[in-house]
RNA sequence: CGGGGUGUAGCGCAGUCUGGUAGCGCACACGGUUCGGGACCGUGGUGUCGGAGGUUCAAAUCCUCUCACCCCGACCA
């Protein structure tokens, strides 16, 4: 295509008050524009890049056998009603009334939608497995959109669902779409993790994330680089902190003003880890719990919220009215409340903690003896701890969340009558399982992962053209002339191995050099070919990789070979 | 929803404290000179100063309310 009949408004100067690479270098690069909060418009190049993305997408679906499918956006209430998460979604879910006064919702995922077709032409095992998929935008009323097209209220998702017989059927549809996914991303040219997740609204069973690591990430993942051990820090586990015990006689200790785990440790000058951190939160039932933790430790609010619903901290006028003590001071001996009790919290060993009076603590606590609690793994791993599976040290690292799987079972077939007739004739409920991938996530983890000073550099994969050509002066016949012959020539040359032409930019504008090297370098093509008068007079023109920057002056008669081997080259 | 910040030309910003004719750079249009890393000279157009109300002879500036957006947190199939 011709830059000059292309809508590319690149920007010189960096906008203001936004930080994520990928948000400013799409806006700069001229990808996208924002209309409101979470709400963006994709401009011809942005839009060809998710193009892109969503061919590979739909490749590698028709490869493992879905179909696609189109879905409504506007959903009646009433099935989701029927699963319940009419209810359980709160905020998060757009809804509206049609004109008869009718409730109806924006779909923010389609579960109910697809179990409901399924339980109305699914009638029999003959007809399953089945697996369906669809690209589609969605809808959720964002607490807080972020990171520009990272977590926005409306956003393309491809998502599918299997419908099986069995479990094990489940089972089969899972990996296949775990492999769909190993090939998606690698070919979009991610960097990525598959780590264990939390299921979330969705289900109890299990699911998997693939993550794009990057610190522009929102989420934290534990990775061990020993063996393959990779979790979501929501539900990642470590080997237990073993210490060696300290002899500590049982008594309070006058600590003024010591109130942090940190504090008093210093005040001491005892380590942390002989320190149990008492906090009280208040769960959704209004019922206080007095939750421990060693004082090294924190506390992972996922699971804690597993064990006892949404919960919040207490406040300082709660501590002292359920307590009768301050916050600072608070030790898990005494206090008629439920107390749990991290497993990092060994017993028969001694520890100080609050002495529940002001301006005291108290060492010598044995759990077991002085107090008991429920024990349980409330804690949060973090670096350096060590992998469950081999005992190594982990890392943690922060990641995009580019897409997910999780197992469904009969979570969304049971409520909505989703059953088929087994080979004995005996009526079942369809296993259901649900995969998705977010478009522009997957873009901008892309740009996360892979630019420079100057801009983007494109996965070849995904970007927006494989070759832009760059005729330096347009006002010179002969550069425009073997710059067109190119643009032609490279066009036509059949890229066997994807099965499609090359897509050649040509940079036909009547600007300075400067500007075109500068734009190019910022929308970040793979192969630049630059044909300038210098080199033309000795029959050359120069052919630059994006990624790497180095380039090279070959001969006009083998233009079309070397470039078309650039492109191979680089990645 | 809690905390912080910002709204002035398309973009980046100054002006606000201390009220007195709304500015700078870039971009844009035209002419000329340039042409291998965001050129130069000249000329020109561009604003409900986020909105509403108030104080005042006079408000971008002070006061009250409000809206939008950004950042941190909560939240997040």
């Amino acid at each position: 295509m011709r830059y000059s009949n292309l809508f590319i408004p690149t920007m010189r100067e960096t906008p203001s008050g936004i930080n994520a690479i990928s948000h400013i270098l799409m806006l700069r690069a001229g990808y996208v524009r924002q209309l409101a909060a979470g709400l963006f418009i994709f401009l011809p190049l942005g839009w060809r890049v998710l193009n892109k993305i969503n061919t590979i997408l739909k490749e590698e679906m028709e490869r493992i056998g879905a179909q696609e499918i189109s879905m409504p956006i506007l959903h009646p209430a009433e099935i989701w009603q029927q699963t319940g998460r009419w209810y359980t979604i709160k905020e998060e879910m757009f809804r509206l009334k049609d004109r008869t006064g009718r409730d109806m919702c924006l779909g923010m995922t389609h579960e109910e939608i697809m179990a409901w077709i399924a339980s109305k032409e699914i009638k029999s095992y003959r007809q399953l497995p089945q697996i369906w998929y669809q690209i589609q935008t969605k809808l959720r009323d964002e607490a807080r959109p972020r990171g520009g097209v990272l977590r926005t209220r409306e956003f393309i998702m491809k998502d599918s669902y299997s419908f099986d017989i069995d479990w094990k059927g489940l089972d089969e549809s899972y990996r296949l779409h775990t492999e769909a996914y190993h090939r998606i991303f690698t070919r979009c040219g991610l960097l990525y993790y598959q780590v264990e997740s939390d299921p979330g609204i969705m289900g109890d069973l299990e699911s998997h994330e693939f993550m794009a690591p990057t610190p522009a990430g929102e989420d934290d993942i534990v990775l061990c680089d020993n063996c393959d051990y990779a979790a979501n820090i929501e539900v990642a586990k470590a080997n237990l902190p073993t210490l060696l015990p300290l002899n500590l006689e049982f008594k309070e200790i006058y600590t003024p003003q010591k109130k942090s785990v940190k504090e008093v440790s210093e005040f001491l000058n005892i380590d942390e880890k002989f320190f149990i951190k008492t906090l009280l939160v208040i769960s959704e039932k209004n019922e206080p719990v007095l939750v421990m933790l060693r004082g090294d430790q924190e506390l992972n609010e996922k699971k804690l919220a597993k064990i006892i619903g949404e919960f919040t901290f207490a406040t300082f006028e709660q501590a002292e009215e359920i307590l009768g003590v301050e916050l600072g001071f608070v030790g898990p001996i005494g206090h008629n409340i439920k107390k749990i009790a991290d497993l990092s919290i060994q017993r028969e060993i001694h520890y100080i903690s609050g002495a529940n009076k002001k301006d005291y603590h108290l060492q010598g606590i044995v759990p077991g003896v002085h107090f008991e609690a429920q024990w349980t793994d409330i804690r949060k791993v973090k670096e350096r701890d060590l992998c469950p599976k081999c005992g190594k040290s982990v890392r943690v690292e922060k990641a995009i969340e580019v897409g997910n799987i999780f197992k469904l079972g009969t979570k969304y077939t049971e409520p909505l009558h989703a059953y088929f007739l087994d080979r004995d004739g005996v009526e079942k409920p369809i296993i259901m399982g649900s995969y998705g991938i977010g478009t522009a996530r997957v873009a901008a983890a892309a740009i996360e992962q892979n630019y420079d000073k100057d801009g983007i550099i494109w996965p070849k994969s995904i970007s927006p053209f494989d070759i832009e050509i760059i005729p330096l002066n347009m006002g010179d016949a002969k550069t425009v002339k073997l710059a067109e012959e190119l643009y032609e020539k490279v066009g036509e040359i059949y890229n066997s191995f994807a099965d499609r032409h090359m897509e050649v930019l040509i940079d036909d504008r009547d600007e300075r050099p400067g500007v075109k090297f500068k734009d190019a370098d910022l929308i970040g093509i793979p192969i630049q070919v630059i044909i300038g008068e210098k080199a033309l007079k000795e029959n050359k023109i120069e052919i630059r990789k994006r990624r790497t920057k180095e380039s090279k002056l070959v001969s006009i008669n083998k233009a079309v070979v070397e470039i078309v081997n650039s492109y191979y080259e680089t990645y």
